[in-house]
DNA sequence: GCTTGGCACTCACACGGGCCGAGTGCCAGG
DNA sequence: CCTGGCACTCGGCCCGTGTGAGTGCCAAGC
């Protein structure tokens, strides 16, 4: 175990670095810290924490910068989440209210997180397993062709296009449309499947394989969307990181491009409270030298999606833990107010 | 007037520098290219294309690099549309077939566009105002709050919130959603303000006031739809725009980001035909050394959206332009079979 | 008058040596 | 266990040199 002060000199390495970019010194620490040791008691003390694995030096010679491993520690012990100072608090509701649609809110939401932060922001939609049904309306387009709509009680509506071999009655279809209604609405999506399994057995005959083909399409949009979709802004401040980035933002911005591995790595964060993937903890190696910072947000207690920064391992992560909570909570705000 | 031959070593240093990236001197030029003519020659040629300011030297005894102006004169007379080969096309059919809705055809076609150009894709949502109404939905939430649902041709789904004053009879809204259907489908969205001016009149006094309400919500949204909404990919591309690139990439990710700013952008671009804008020809600074290629696509003759790339000016323009002309022409069948 | 080979000139860039200084590890004394 | 002192290491910076690609110009040739 390490003593008191040891984890003080961790603290204020990871402070420095992330302050200044640059590997930090003995000397330098005792300067900028009140840490009541000389330089050469700190070298101990370092020497030590390189032992465990805690810092490293990028070459003989120069200071020291803390490993995966050692922000891993200070995000767990050393670091409390930064609240918010109260312009920042008006800042974001301002910012928020205003939005007309989901879309727009997702839009700002994006917008916000990555001002704030100052890093890449990820938000996901809400999503439609974990909503619950507002509305579920059919349109006929055309004899034979419906229109599908789904609304969330989020405001996300999804719509698909429904073929049908046979015609199909103006009546039927205020038929269909009043039970599955009364089936369904106020219920999670993830629940619908079973809700509307026997719903064809009550139709007549003749309309059974056109209520068929509308449920089947139905279950299809629930399980594609099971891939969610998601936003991402911000990318721009991918160039503030080190000088050395060639190498380091081109893997970064591919793998933001493939939402199928963002999603994942959001999957992997828990509902409730902060969920903080440092470096190598994340399982694509594109994002090696990056940390992600998510947490779950949604209009009442549970979580219908998540929403986070992803940024260099060397971030301040009191702030931006601060950040991403403060505006994951005004969004579940908006999105329980429309 | 520049001689047959000058305008030949001009796509020559052009076709050179696109591929090696490296700036093209006399002697490998000769070596490269049938020209018919010792180096000395070419080298006079270029002195005389310089002072035409269609090249330029980077410094003293290096080769040259062409200018905006030299690309522009490549493109308008020196340079053909480039087709893609069948199997390309046969790849974009299969790639962007499947697509379930017009998110998904949207999505699709920016990863397609970005991937075939190797460069940024950008894709425009198909316009409100320029679209077909294909039906508008009135569903009631609650007793005083409807939801507004306007699907286009092209398969785009809008929907707003519209709190009214006072309850509204599901009988009265049959009949406001049937006379708004009779009137507006099949029309242009931007006929409709002309078109439901004279609505409320019709209705009882009762329910002038919540067909006022309904029909304001309406026209807002056109109104703010304009500004139109689009979608980004292939970001990571920008990486491998020159080595000098901190500063290169920074400002073209920043207005990537300013949605506002692509629009006006694709806005200047012809509906039909292609548009190239050359480095400083955008107006943004942060794209003045990029090249944007530009296009429209629609379900029909029309266009009623734009789609294009933006990369360096140093790009494949006849292959880029071919590729992005070609994607064009296959979404706006898909959206005509939709 | 255009084209060509020859020639001197100009830089950007890569290479290598030397200096500097921040930072370390170790040790002996408090 | 802390501290000051000391020798050592090594990356970064400056600078002089050499090299080669490429140019501009000129005089001769077709």
């Amino acid at each position: 175990m390490l003593s008191e002060r040891r984890l003080e000199v961790l603290r204020a390495i990871v402070q420095d670095y992330v302050g200044t970019e640059e590997p930090v010194g003995s000397k330098a620490l005792t300067e900028r810290h009140q840490l009541g040791v000389s330089p050469a008691t700190v070298r101990n003390d370092m020497a030590v924490l390189e032992d465990e694995g805690f810092i490293a030096q990028p070459h003989t010679s120069a200071g020291r910068i803390p490993t995966d491993k050692g922000y891993r520690l200070f995000v767990d012990k050393l670091a409390a989440v930064k609240p918010l100072s109260s312009p920042e608090r008006r800042a974001i509701q301002n910012f928020l209210d205003g939005a007309v649609d989901l879309d727009d809110v997702v839009g700002r939401t994006v917008r916000l997180l990555a001002q704030l932060t100052r890093q890449v922001a990820v938000v996901q939609y809400p999503s439609l397993t974990r909503s619950t049904v507002r509305h579920v309306e059919l349109l006929a387009l055309a004899p034979a062709r419906l229109m599908l709509v789904l609304i969330t009680d989020t405001g996300r509506v999804e719509q698909r296009l429904v073929d049908c071999e046979t015609p199909f009655a103006e009546t039927s279809l205020a038929d269909l449309r009043a039970r599955l209604n009364s089936r369904v609405v106020g219920r999670k999506f993830a629940d619908v499947p079973q809700l509307v399994q026997d719903l064809p057995d009550s139709f007549e005959q003749d309309d059974r394989s056109t209520v068929s083909t509308v449920l089947s399409v139905l279950l299809e949009t629930l399980v594609e969307e099971t891939e969610e979709r998601l936003v991402i802004g911000g990318t721009a401040n991918l160039t503030r990181f080190g000088h050395d980035f060639p190498l380091t933002i081109r893997p970064v911005l591919e793998a933001l491009e493939e939402h199928v591995v963002l999603l994942k790595l959001l999957g992997e964060a828990k509902d409730s409270g902060m969920t903080v993937r440092i470096g190598h903890e994340n399982a694509h190696e594109g994002l090696a030298s990056t940390s992600v910072v998510a947490v779950g947000y949604g209009s009442g207690d549970e979580a219908v999606a998540k929403l986070g920064v992803v940024g260099p391992t060397r971030m301040d992560y009191p702030g931006t833990m601060g950040a991403v909570r403060a505006v994951a909570r005004y969004v579940g705000q908006i999105l329980a107010e429309s």
